[in-house]
DNA sequence: TAGGCCATCTGGTCCT
DNA sequence: AGGACCAGATGGCCTA
């Protein structure tokens, strides 16, 4: 597939990627942010990487539902969600706080979030280490790991359940079982026989590694 | 070139 | 109030 590792340069690298580049950026006072505070990356210097992304919709969006451009009119909202959180005006000011002073917030809020996904990248690296796998060239992606672990978590269920004499709780799906849609996409009671081709390209492999899977009686007698 | 995967930014919401 | 969490958007890189 694709090298998924080339990601760790980028990950290693991106330190502190834009702070600079994002504090030029912002406008100094509050004018200009009446003006154009959604107006953010409308011509942002094109990054390399994400960060050069342009807001494109926000500019319009000044509109009264504050910063509502259309890609979040899809997302449901959640409990107690006043539309208007930021007082309804739409204008996301909060009193006494200067350009420089959101700026800044933001910055750090960015870098927080930056921190907060290296760390579930590397809670990823780790689940990748202990599931069990046929090496590849590439490592597994987010979603075959996720995958396999789920998979593997399964056939250990089984083996445990086995072990105390009791029936296999799950049952694995052989190879044909990929035309069957059964799956509600991730709906299924512990009941329920599965092995759901949610990633077909992972399926097969899982299919292929199987036996690999089901033996994962191995490490969990070494246990 | 299209599609997959990813990092990053961002604003809304929730939680402490 | 501030940080954590979440999900949408965007653009880069890579492979088929």
């Amino acid at each position: 597939m694709k090298s998924v590792d080339r990601m760790s340069g980028s990950e290693e690298g991106s330190g502190t990627p834009d702070l600079d580049r994002n504090a030029a950026f912002w406008p100094e006072d509050d004018e200009e942010i009446e003006a154009g505070y959604m107006h953010l990356g409308s011509e942002d210097s094109g990054g390399k990487r994400g960060n050069g992304k342009s807001r494109q919709d926000c500019s319009d969006s000044s509109g009264s539902e504050g910063p509502s451009p259309s890609r979040k009119q899809s997302r449901p909202k959640r409990k107690g969600s006043n539309v208007s959180a930021n007082g309804g005006s739409g204008r996301r000011r909060k009193s006494g706080i200067s350009a420089r002073e959101r700026n800044l917030r933001r910055l750090e809020s960015n870098e927080r979030e930056r921190m907060r996904m290296h760390s579930l990248n590397d809670a990823f690296e780790q689940l990748r280490e202990v599931i069990p796998h046929v090496k590849m060239e590439r490592k597994l992606s987010k979603i075959e790991t996720l995958t396999l672990a789920k998979n593997y978590i399964m056939a250990l269920t089984n083996v445990i359940c086995e072990m105390r004499g009791e029936e296999k709780p799950y049952t694995f799906l052989d190879v044909d079982c990929g035309s069957n849609s059964n799956n509600s996409s991730g709906e299924q009671g512990p009941e329920e026989d599965m092995v759901e081709p949610n990633n077909n390209s992972l399926f097969q492999e899982n299919l292929e590694h199987r036996t690999l899977t089901e033996t994962a009686s191995i490490p969990l007698h070494d246990m």
